[in-house]
DNA sequence: ATAATTACTTTTAATATGCAAGTAAAAAAT
DNA sequence: ATTTTTTACTTGCATATTAAAAGTAATTAT
């Protein structure tokens, strides 16, 4: 468990010390790529995250405000996990690092139709997949 | 120390396998901000970096080609730090983690005259920075 | 009624972190 | 020239985090 300590008052030693670890940011990135996400669906990514490790980083990121979590219909085992507008808002940053992996990262696939559409308009990605994603207010309503 | 094995050939989890800890991007700031840093300078950061792990962060940083040792002129104990071309392409990422951490971390400041060009302008700002950093053929000068 | 899913929790070992102290080479001061 | 200080690390150790595997409890499907 990360405490919620910040270390400083630099927003990028804040930002850090929410999402700065090895795991945090894929959560983010499968709820980009596919919107909602049962807590089965995350331990099926390629990156085989342990269960005790998914079960810590979704409360923290729920606790954040990055994640939301909410009943999956007709079904009470399972949540349907989704961004908040707090999340999304990482997108931006998820980008960047996606396109440093590409070109830097030997072994890192930059074929994949979501990023051939980031390389080719950036700005026009971002506002295609907010659009796709749940809007700010839509998330508070009860 | 982290070992360099990826999770898997998604860019944003490789980048992650490079840079994903709470340290690593805090020296690549560092050296945004202030284009060179000594060992003794990072150990005077605001985030109070201990010495074992910042060896170790620089170490890897070097190794993965982000960040490039110089010796100090005229002082054969001293080091100096600085981004390699590969480091500078990480500031678009760390300028979108700097305006998220801005935008939803209380308490943290986003009052830095850094900040306030980067919001007036990212592109402006991305172009300045880069020009004030050693360019991409600089850097492998013998 | 029984078996299978689903979402976790628990246990234990390996690894990483954080803190304090130590070291070795060079530089600065005396 | 000798001592002191600076600088860049390294080492040792306690604590915290991670990873892997197994376990559990509440549904849901058969």
């Amino acid at each position: 468990m990360r405490p919620n300590k910040n270390r400083s008052d630099c927003p990028i030693s804040s930002s850090l010390d929410i999402f700065g670890d090895r795991w945090s940011l894929l959560i983010v990135r499968d709820l980009m790529l596919y919107k909602t996400r049962t807590y089965g669906d995350f331990t099926k990514s390629e990156e085989k995250i342990a269960t005790n490790i998914l079960a810590n980083r979704l409360q923290l990121l729920e606790e954040n405000g990055i994640i939301i979590k909410l009943p999956y219909p007709d079904n009470k085992v399972k949540g349907l996990y989704r961004l908040s507008p707090k999340g999304i808002d990482l997108i931006p940053a998820l980008i960047e690092i996606a396109l440093w992996g590409v070109k830097y990262v030997s072994g890192s696939d930059g074929s994949s139709p979501f990023l051939k559409e980031v390389k080719k308009n950036k700005t026009k990605f971002l506002k295609n997949i907010m659009d796709t994603l749940p809007a700010d207010d839509e998330a508070n309503v009860h």
